[in-house]
This record gives structure tokens, C-alpha cells and sequence, in this order.
DNA sequence: ATATAATATGACTACAAAGTCACATTATTT
DNA sequence: AAATAATGTGACTTTGTAGTCATATTATAT
């Protein structure tokens, strides 16, 4: 986390601070990521840097924090009757908001992807450290009272599926963006229906289905 | 590709430079990678080297290869029966034999998830260039004869279920390593079976299902 | 034995990175 | 106004990298 001198500074400056290591980080994976070129774009000297922050790694956790609060903000307001909504009606509003948060703040979503997808497993578990598994216990407790419910099967593996509704709510945006125009929000909600069916359904012939 | 010094090389020293490059692409995501470690470990000359490949991706491209045949060799030798296999017992045969390729070649994995999983898109795509879409051409070929056998629910959209698929096919066998004993067969099943569970049959409770 | 071609070498170049530090500048307090 | 504290600075150090090249060694052909 930053330093107290980099509280006191002007929100102004903060905020160029903030953009150029967002710029940044989004631009490179994060090894590539140069201190210079922030400091840089910042307009600030490369000592004041590491009189605000610690070190490269302390910036990035710094940023990261940022985007989580942003995108947990962005769902929050998008989806705020959940009380009300059965499993599947949840499920379609987190996909189709989390398309939506990447398509209103592309550059941290990007960071997101850099860190999730990235392969350096050290630095994930140091900047993440109970994320992930935070995101799977949400699923959990989804999925626990979604079969109370009668809405899930009680036969799944909760833990199993739970991980995989996490990979999916994150490979299931990145599909999105590669093979669609992110604006049509009829397509958006077309594509997400497809991909609710077969997590609802499966994709076994039902006739075929009791054979196994 | 190697050039033809390379070729000419004794076996034995061809194996050398083979097993140090593996050691090092399976240890450090691909920008961190070094030569200079890869020289030191294979014990040859950095001249040496750089008469044996162009530079450091050219290597890269190699190693790629290398795993890529080894994984290929060993599916084919795992499912040569595939003619006889209806598609979902051939699902269930791809996943558990990505499990004990793993196993087997925990180093070759390990550099296919650090291609695989890098956020490095430019990389991905030049050597790569065009396996992601084999990868996805090749479940959309199974899910069409599938649809045609009466196997999957024609209502499936085939794209996106096949880049669902391939997904999985890869985040399945991480999430086992996550999680299990890669020894104990017996639950490499059981597990590889929940998951078929849930792309058969989907998570929703049956009595609800026609309800949407 | 001699000449020629192929291969091996490691010091070297050029570059970029993270992080430091002695000093300069600006605010704050006395 | 003087003294003190806080902040700003960029040249510098250290460390690492990929790739080159003149030269040395070895193998092959004549």
C-alpha cells in the first residue's frame, strides 16, 4: 500500500499517478512493466516515486485494489435486487454485468486479465492471496442455497462447480470480446442466454441422457 | 526452427540443450526466461548457442513443438480407439488422459500453461499462430458428428461450446492438480466424472428446467 | 602434410531495468 | 526571519539481459 507521503499528495497529482500506472499495467504484462515510463507519463522524478510507494510490486497491489473496488462498485449498483432473483436470473446478471464493466473501464479490466491470466503464480498469490478463493466461496454459498431452493441439482459437486462458474465468469467476457461487437447489448444478452442453457441444461440429447 | 548446426549436433549434446531449455521455460513465464541460464545448464557456449538458433524465440518455438508432438503421441496412444467412442466417453477419455499427460510430463505442461495461460498475446499468437483455433476447430468437428448422432442437444450453440470445451479441457486438469493426489487414479475418475456430470446433464434440478 | 571448411568460444557491446542517495527545493513551525 | 521538517530530484549504481564477433579449435577434404 502506498505511503503516507503519497496521501498527502493533491488529488490531482494522485490521479496522474494513478493513470499512468493504470496505463501502464494494462499496456504490458507485468513483468514488462517499466517504472521509468510511469514516472515518466506521471510527470514526477523517479525518487518521489519510491517516496510514495515501497517498490513496483507495492504500486501494483495498490492498482489492483483500485479495480476490485471498481468493479465490486460497477456490480453492486448493476445488481442490486439479487435478494429477489433465483440462481440462474443471478448468474445472467453477473455475466451480463461483467461484460459490461469491461466494455465502461476496458484498461482495468485489462488488469484484471494480466494478473488472472498471467502465469506468474508467486505474485498472483502474493497480490491475491484469498481472492480466488473468495470468488469460489461466493459461488459456493450461491450454489448451497440455489439446491436448498430446488433450483440446483443436488447431485453436482458444489466445490467443482463452484471453481468452474469462477473460470467461466471470466473466460465467458474474454470470449465475448474476441468473437462480438461489445456495443450490441441485444447480442450480449443472446450470447449470455447460450451459454446459460448449456450450464442449466447441459448439452446431452435428452433422450440419450439416462442411458449413462 | 533450429538451424542445421544444431541438426548435426551428437545426440547427447542435442539432449542437453533440449532438457536445460525445458528446465528454464517451465520455470519462469517467458520473459524471464534466459539464455544465459540455458547456456550455463547445457554447458555450451553462448556463441555455440546462438549458431544453433536464431535467437531466443526460435528456441522457444522448438520447445513448443517438442511438447506439443510428445502431447500428441500420447493422446493418439491413449485413445486409439476413438472410431468406437461416442462423444462423450471420448470427452471423458481426452480429459483423463490430460491428467496423466500432466503426471507424466509435468515439465511439458508446465511450458504449454505458461504459453497457454501468458498474457503475452503477441507471443501466444506467433507461435501459436493458429493452434487455438485447431484446438476449437476440433471440438466443433465432435460436437457437429455428435449433433448428427443424436449425442448433443442440437439447441447448443457449436462456437461457443467448443471454446467452452477447450477451455475446460485445460482448466479441468489444473483445478485436479489444485486439489488432488495426481496418483490416485481412482478419484482422477470420479472427479473427471462430476465434471461430465455437470456438461451432460447441466446444474439445473430437472423439475424446474421446462419452467424457463 | 596442407588447406579448407565447420564449429566453439567468451569477452564485449548496447541496452534497459529497479532501486538509491546526496543534495535541492519547498512548507511548516518556532 | 531562522530553523526545522517534509518533499522533490535525477545522476548513479548494480544487475540483468540478448545478441555479436574476432579469434581459437577441431574435423574434413585434398
Amino acid at each position: 500500500m502506498p505511503k503516507q507521503t503519497f496521501c498527502n499528495l493533491a488529488a490531482e497529482k494522485q490521479q496522474r499517478i494513478i493513470k499512468a500506472a493504470v496505463d501502464e499495467f494494462a499496456a504490458h504484462p507485468y513483468l514488462k512493466t517499466s517504472i521509468n515510463r510511469i514516472v515518466e507519463q506521471a510527470d514526477i522524478s523517479k525518487g518521489s516515486f519510491y517516496q510514495y510507494f515501497k517498490n513496483k510490486k507495492d504500486l501494483y497491489k495498490f492498482i489492483i485494489d483500485q479495480a476490485s473496488e471498481a468493479k465490486m462498485k460497477f456490480l453492486g449498483k448493476k445488481i442490486n435486487n439479487y435478494q429477489k432473483l433465483n440462481f440462474f436470473e443471478l448468474l445472467r446478471k453477473l455475466f451480463t454485468a461483467g461484460i459490461q464493466f469491461k466494455k465502461e473501464y476496458p484498461l482495468y479490466s485489462e488488469i484484471g486479465d494480466q494478473l488472472l491470466s498471467g502465469n506468474n503464480e508467486k505474485l498472483k498469490e502474493e497480490v491475491y492471496s484469498e481472492s480466488r478463493p473468495k470468488s469460489n466461496e461466493f459461488f459456493e454459498k450461491l450454489l448451497e442455497k440455489a439446491i436448498q431452493q430446488g433450483e440446483v441439482d443436488p447431485e453436482i459437486d458444489i466445490k467443482f462447480t463452484a471453481f468452474m462458474l469462477t473460470d467461466f465468469s471470466i473466460s465467458i467476457v474474454n470470449y465475448f470480446f474476441e468473437h462480438n461487437d461489445p456495443n450490441d447489448l441485444d447480442q450480449i444478452m443472446d450470447y449470455v442466454d447460450k451459454m446459460l442453457y448449456i450450464i442449466k441444461n447441459g448439452m446431452a440429447e435428452e433422450d440419450k441422457d439416462a442411458a449413462n
